[in-house]
DNA sequence: TCGAATTTTCAATAATTTTTGAAAATTAAA
DNA sequence: TTTAATTTTCAAAAATTATTGAAAATTCGA
């Protein structure tokens, strides 16, 4: 396989993985192409590399800076702006879990402590079958939450060591 | 606050979190509606609960049987066919990491096997990129592959000794 | 400060996904 | 069987989400 149609296949790969992965499938498609990208790219270049248009660039470009995947970068002596990708893909996926916990776990979260409290006789086989569900999914989260923070900061270390080989 | 609010809370938060789980609106509110139902319910209360039409819960419920998170049961002397989510909130877990394991996962690691086998010269910087990312994947895919199912095993242990009490 | 290059915004449009509802198929009681 | 209850299907419609592109805003060199 060439390696044009590689990277076709890569990027619209990615872009599928994607909507299963709760970001869209440009934005997905844009950080694939910053993934396999040796130098960093205009908005232009990923215009026209993706085919899209400029205000769907920038659209994107600005949510994967918000995920923390992408960052801008200054080349000297250029006007334009450039931009490049995480490529330690472990680091990637720390990066969306942080991410997902803030945005999805822990307002759940709050939400379940709130409809534990609902009122209503405990008998009730009604109210039994809800607050059990919700009490359930405390539990849970409660593990889930401690088991990410895990994964994140281990990986953090191993982040950080990894780095560290690079200086020394 | 009142169960039939909380419930309402309930369904639609989780209806919420399902968009970015990748199972769409609907879906995630049947699942919602039978983890809090003591009783096994029928397409037509589900319809009259969530206010949506036939063919829309009929459509959701099979996606959610082959979820593995929805089964459907039998009542001696009913007509009617009734359904009963999974209630336990590790077990809803596991099944769906198996499932987005077969779904997303694998079939990715086939792709970047493929992918990795990119004709052209190491030394080009554009295809040491585009093989350095593609290895980075696969290494990667490989050790979330060992990790979920270390989860999923030790998950379906707990899942079976939790199930064993009941029968002791 | 001015003005050209570049980035950002956002209303309109396009594409995609979800939902409906009625017809067809299936099921099981009589 | 026949028939009425129930489930399933799927084309059309509605709702949602993504994309465009041109105008507005910003940036920076001269």
């Amino acid at each position: 396989m060439k390696l044009s149609e590689a990277k076709q296949q890569f990027i619209s790969t990615w872009g599928a993985m994607g909507t299963h992965w709760g970001i869209n499938r440009t934005m997905a498609q844009v950080h694939a192409l910053l993934m396999i990208s040796p130098d960093p790219l205009t908005q232009d270049d990923m215009m026209a590399q993706l085919n899209i248009s400029r205000g769907n660039v920038n659209m994107n470009i600005r949510d994967l800076i918000d995920w923390g995947l992408v960052e801008r970068v200054l080349i000297p002596g250029e006007r334009k702006e450039y931009f490049v990708a995480e490529k330690d893909i472990w680091k990637v996926a720390t990066q969306i879990t942080k991410e997902r916990k803030k945005r999805e776990l822990d307002p759940m979260m709050k939400l379940m402590d709130q409809l534990s409290k609902v009122e209503g006789d405990k008998k009730d086989k009604e109210v039994k079958a809800f607050v059990d569900a919700v009490n359930g999914i405390k539990k849970f989260g409660t593990q889930a939450d401690h088991m990410l923070d895990v994964l994140v900061k281990s990986d953090e270390n191993w982040f950080v060591s990894t780095l560290m080989k690079l200086f020394r």
